[in-house]
DNA sequence: CATCATGATGACAGCGCTGTCATTCGTCAA
DNA sequence: TTGACGAATGACAGCGCTGTCATCATGATG
């Protein structure tokens, strides 16, 4: 095995199954058999193999593999945006939830575009996949059309919604809001308003569980909205409320969109010097680690995005593997709000 | 060419390019060269070509492709982690600077393990990536060595250091903490600590950097550092903090590690209702976007993280037509100091 | 001892595309 | 009209691996 060894690293060029073989005496499809189901090679057999794998440093052509196989071991993961820090939560919870099992994340994204999203869902759809992976329930008539034919797993993530392609892992965006909102009317305040940028679908449907808690509440009048389709931000926070405070002084309190906006709330909000929570309340979304450090702390809704990337990526390795939930399943992640100090604190 | 289409569609199987060859009535090579050199192709044919590939919605299959050509068309990034929303930025000016190009990005993560890495590189290498991008100068030996062989262009960004692989892109941190640490002294700051979590190479440079501003301020024997291996973060920076006050009163400034840090600090300081930039001076660095926006503003070293991934992409654009920086080029691309309020604001 | 089931292994072809040549065709100068 | 030349196109083989089926050795069974 030795000299067998020394003679196809002298060859200096890719080292292929083939040689693998050679230097275990074994054929190519033995060995291609070892990596695959070890169990169906004999134990001596695969030994060899597996240390002749080992002295070439042999690593497999996924190339290869998929146009052999037509299969890639490639999960597709479509998001609207890198620089969202919401998805970065998500992205670490795949990658955790990737390790030993030889899958790969290709990550592609729409810039919040449906069209770029379709053509996506397409490219990824027509290179046979392992998964795919969805930012929401949003997707246009034909990409629904799309991925109702295909035939791998496909998770959508970020929110629950009343028909999921295949899988659904994540939360009613509305029904936070609205309880975020319930919560500062029951604390008193008495003219919330709603800040939201990058007014993606999500955020639609926040904006609607703010809207019907203030219909509950008989505040619908007095409510405030103001939105914009620009990207989110700290600094969009502050604009976004100084521009609101000038128009509507009224306002007591402020439901943001996410923890971005809220931050700059705060401080705008401390720049003028209106008193958190008792001249202003304020309450995030995603509750975002910062919001518990802040000064005052921030209430917010919490969501689990870490769970939502490992559930998506765990969902796809249980169907690979014939397990996991049937489609058709929502898996509701939850939500929880985190009452602090920035809408007046915890009052068991 | 219609009833060849319908033919085809019927089969109702993968498209692939023999099928468009047949409905273009052209050979198969003739597509595969429509495809990679349009302008090896008549324009009659490559008209023709164009008009089966998008009725039959045609995409190329990249397994394929690869096998066949050697080449992979994918450019792998090796970055600690996704959750640092450092390289959040940089990730999304790669994607920008990606379209249209075919191109595509292979993200894999090191925890911030050297051994990762160097598997990571093994692993990519053997791939044939079109090139690879890794963060930052500290490659393990092995790694250097398997990547000095590689064929193909290497590009380390975050930082610039003496002896880049290939290409580097990025900036001194030592260099901007010195600066940022003398812009303390200079305000008259006169015991500045440094703050810092998740200590890795870069981090060490930015702290040999602090250190050496103190040393020719003859302040060597009054700084304090405070450091944490565990991963960045706001609540991270008020402990860091409430840990470095308790312990040392007489501090009147911190330099961070960077801005989660810093604004944990702000954070800590207000709720022990020290007056900042007076009684505390502040700066953080990479001057993420909140930085500007919080209450007081916080002076901190702006890095340009978006032009990075931008720039690390380009170059590796152009190295494979042919142009592009030879190997052994630094690019810098520097770095400024955002003086604010935390730190005494600018002074003319 | 013959028969069969079982597990282990191998031969073969082909996945979809592209590199390398060879061939065809039209065009122009001699 | 002929030959030479370049542009356009095609034939062929093979990239590295795996699915399918066939083969072989082994031990269990009656």
């Amino acid at each position: 095995m030795i000299c067998a060894i020394i003679k196809i690293m002298q060859k200096n060029q890719k080292i292929t199954l083939a040689d693998v073989a050679e230097a275990a005496n074994v054929s190519p499809i033995t060995v291609s058999r070892a990596l695959r189901s070890p169990d169906k090679v004999s134990p001596k057999a695969r030994d060899r193999i597996e240390r002749a794998i080992a002295q070439l440093g042999y690593v497999p052509n996924p190339a290869a593999r998929a146009l052999a196989s037509g299969r890639t071991d490639v999960i597709g993961v479509i998001i609207p945006s890198v620089s969202n820090n919401v998805f970065a939560e998500v992205m670490r919870g795949m990658y955790d939830a990737l390790s030993g099992s030889g899958l790969t994340v290709q990550l592609a994204t729409t810039g919040y575009s449906p069209l770029a999203e379709e053509h996506l869902i397409r490219v990824f759809l027509t290179q046979q996949p392992s998964g795919l992976i969805l930012a929401g329930h949003d997707q246009s008539p034909a990409a629904r059309d799309l991925l109702a034919r295909a035939n791998c797993p496909i998770v959508q993530v970020m929110e629950v919604g009343p028909k999921p392609i295949d899988v659904a892992v994540g939360l009613s965006h509305h029904d936070g809001a609205f309880l975020a909102a319930r919560h500062l009317i029951e604390r008193g305040y008495r003219a919330p308003a709603f800040l939201g940028a990058q007014m993606d679908p999500r955020s639609q449907r926040r904006l609607a569980g703010f809207r019907a808690a203030m219909r509950e509440a008989g505040l619908a009048e007095v409510t405030q909205v103001v939105t914009t389709p620009e990207p989110s931000s700290v600094s969009m926070g502050c604009r976004l409320f100084a521009d609101l405070i000038a128009h509507h002084p009224q306002i007591d309190a402020v439901l943001c969109n996410n923890d971005d906006l809220a931050l700059g709330v705060l401080f705008e909000a401390q720049r003028r010097n209106l008193s958190i929570p008792d001249r202003l309340g304020i309450c995030g979304f995603n509750d975002l680690e910062m919001m518990e450090a802040a000064q005052p702390p921030i209430t917010s809704v919490q969501t689990d995005r870490y769970g939502m990337g490992q559930l998506a990526i765990a969902q796809i390795r249980d169907r690979l593997e014939g397990r996991g939930h049937p489609a058709g399943t929502s898996i509701d992640l939850g939500f929880a709000l985190q009452i602090r100090d920035s809408t007046g604190g915890w009052r068991g």
